[in-house]
DNA sequence: CCCTGATTCGC
DNA sequence: GCGAATCAGG
């Protein structure tokens, strides 16, 4: 898997936006984490809370040579930048929210399929399952503590097994930490990405209208169920099998 | 253990 | 340029 244009601008884009290298990787698909994390630091994308000390050189240059020889003394020093957290209260999603329209359509990118109000999101029932599947991307990440914000639905489900007590009363806001564009009121940002939540794109990343579908996923998938359709498509004989892969975040864009 | 990002270095 | 291996912190 190369570095196209649109994957470096996603990943540059989901990396300033505060997703984890494992969550880039995984919504790249073909990559691993350390992938991203090397391709980030070759962009100069780096500033980013690191669990390794910033500090100390000396230390760390010590646990760099132990591993491998290290010849390059560290210059002490490099001022400490201030991560800076905009000011303006993020722009959260509107409490109403009109189910995604066909925003953007492009020869390669997913489109919305016709859709109903997600009345009767989950019937439990829906198999486009497990023999001869294309995996494109299984595992479900771990809950991360972002922002909770309505998607297309209008709100989001949780199915009854992990139905989580209100404990916490209410999940503090969290302030974007880098660039929200204001336009994307009514479309799932990158921001908004949960685990339950649609991760399918729609548009391409860094364009404007660029978000993501947001409806409740098939429980065990990244992508809802439409969505799902999309992605995981049952294996055709070779001989007769489309040249199209339906892989999100991949095609190259035609201009 | 799991996760995270940082760094090095062979390719 | 790329990314696996390896590191260290949480």
């Amino acid at each position: 898997m190369s570095w196209t244009d649109e994957r470096i601008e996603t990943l540059k884009t989901m990396w300033e936006a505060g997703q984890t290298a494992s969550q880039i990787a995984e919504a790249l698909g073909g990559v691993s984490r350390n992938a991203v994390i090397g391709k980030a630091h070759r962009l100069e994308l780096q500033a980013r809370p690191s669990p390794v000390k910033p500090n100390d050189p000396e230390a760390k240059a010590a646990a760099a040579t132990a591993a491998a020889a290290t010849p390059a003394p560290p210059v002490a020093a490099a001022a400490e930048e201030p991560v800076f957290v905009s000011p303006e209260p993020a722009p959260t999603a509107p409490p109403v929210v009109a189910p995604p329209s066909a925003a953007a359509k492009s020869p390669v990118a997913p489109e919305p399929v016709a859709d109903e109000p997600a009345e009767h999101a989950d019937d439990p029932e829906e198999d486009e399952d497990e023999d001869d599947v294309t995996p494109v991307a299984a595992p479900v990440r771990a809950p991360q503590p972002i922002l909770r914000s309505v998607g297309p639905g209008g709100f989001l489900r949780q199915a009854p097994g992990e139905q989580q007590p209100p404990s916490t009363p209410a999940p503090p806001r969290r302030l974007v930490p880098a660039k929200p564009s204001a336009e994307m009121a009514n479309k799932t940002s990158l921001l908004e990405l949960n685990d339950r939540i649609c991760k399918w794109p729609l548009g391409h990343p860094g364009e404007p209208d660029f978000h993501f579908c947001g409806k409740a996923v098939n429980p065990g998938f990244p992508y809802c169920v439409d969505h799902c359709g999309h992605a995981y498509q049952a294996q055709l004989p070779r001989r007769d099998r489309r040249p199209t892969p339906p892989l999100p975040f991949g095609g190259p864009r035609p201009r």
